[in-house]
DNA sequence: TGATGACTGTGTATCTGGTACACTGTTACG
DNA sequence: CGTAACAGTGTACCAGATACACAGTCATCA
């Protein structure tokens, strides 16, 4: 069968690979390969000539197997995507201690802004909604905890998090440097291009033609006037609304 | 050649097609086919089943044409789904008068939302970054100017509509059902499994069984307390702080 | 008006990539 | 020590994109 880029019904294999840790088997032959080393390898890979560069036969190739043996370790490539997922993300950083709400999330959006920095490819395989892995939603928890100490009730604290992502994986999209092998844009060319394209419309596209002059592609994430800036005043407007009334959720600590 | 799901050297032929207006062939028989009739085939194929269902066989096989006759309206199938995300974008809507701008960006919001949910398929197809058509830049043209009465200075304005825009994709992910071939995820689902996921593990992550429990998948996407509410909140706290000073960029209109 | 070349749709072939399946060899357990 | 479970391999198949050559059509121009 052809590729499944977006099937999910390999979630249900993926979920039980992330979340079982299955023992060793207890007959045959020792085996010369681990889905550890396969994931490695296909990180490594993608890493350097992006996702679309992940093939089975690629991956194989690094590590000096053929295509089929990879089988014998992983399920089929959804799984190895899954399982890539999770171990570019690993365990979730530390952060400050919730009762600085804020520089918590700030560092929580730097740490994630890193890894999407650090694994390009991660950007398009987390973009679709899926079952996810225990570092995956540790960050997660790590992010929901740094609100721990606000009145936020958890709903909002949840909304908060994920607005935080949002902004991440934006910043993100305009923010990496594509792999080699893919001429993949990079925020810089994307605005030339663009504003090239504007040129001649000028008048149609006002608005856009100073945005794009403006844009200071330079400034740091949680810059006030940034993306990332609104969602967090919005979230400290929040935490104070709530703070002079009655907390809301669980009391403070 | 196999397929380059987020190739990008197409782009330039991508950007050829979408801005400029071909005129017709002068010789030859009279196309039975047109690249309008193809791009509607292709979405109605992508809204019923997912982009993954649209091969350029089964295209073709919905027009009941041989697939290699697409090749002759479009040039490849990148450059198809780069015309499908055009087409299904359209003309932009009209907003409220920027006088309101927060109601004209909540429209903004929420036609933009409506898209997603009409061509749930749009939102995979946009997730990474590459040129744009007129209707899509218009979009943003159109976001824009409802904040054009802001003193918000052109950078701040963008920055507003790309957080808008990265929280619509975020609600829209929640919020999508995947159509029938492909057993995407709900977000009811999504959360269902998780919070089984975690049942085992409710101390390991006690912030996220929280949210997940208290998760009010009903809320209205401006909602206050919600993400757009804290994007929007945020951005009225510069526009507020902007006002009060003198105003930034060009003067309010 | 008829030749012609541009253009349309078609059929065939090739390439990439995922994966099923059967085979061979290995090793721990009974 | 036999044997069943397991590792890696080789071959085969399928889906999907697309290159290429061919045959029919029709506006234009000699």
């Amino acid at each position: 069968m052809a590729e499944k880029p977006s099937g999910s019904r390999d979630d249900a294999r993926s979920v039980a690979l992330l979340w079982n840790t299955r023992e060793r088997a207890r007959r045959g032959p020792r085996p010369a390969l681990s889905w550890e080393r396969i994931v490695a390898a296909a990180i490594a890979l993608a890493d350097a000539e992006g996702l679309e560069a992940v093939s089975m036969e690629r991956v194989a190739e690094r590590l000096g197997f053929t295509t089929m043996s990879l089988y014998r370790h992983v399920p089929g490539k959804a799984e190895l995507v899954a399982l890539m997922i999770e171990a570019a993300i690993g365990e979730p950083p530390a952060l400050a201690a919730p009762e600085r709400w804020r520089s918590a999330l700030e560092e929580w959006a730097a740490n994630l802004l890193g890894t999407f920095q650090r694994h390009p490819w991660a950007l398009t395989a987390t973009g679709r909604l899926r079952l996810m892995g225990p570092y995956e939603l540790g960050w997660l928890e790590t992010g929901l905890s740094a609100l721990s100490a606000t009145p936020l009730d958890p709903a909002e604290r949840h909304a908060a998090c994920l607005a935080v992502l949002a902004q991440v994986r934006s910043i993100a999209q305009f923010s990496l440097a594509p792999p080699k092998g893919s001429p993949g844009l990079t925020g810089e060319r994307w605005n030339a291009e663009t504003r090239a394209l504007l040129r001649v419309r000028a008048e149609r596209f006002p608005e856009l033609t100073a945005a794009l002059d403006a844009l200071r592609l330079r400034d740091r994430p949680p810059a006030p006037g940034s993306g990332l800036g609104f969602v967090l005043d919005g979230i400290a407007r929040r935490v104070a609304q709530r703070g002079a009334r009655a907390p809301a959720g669980r009391p403070r600590r």
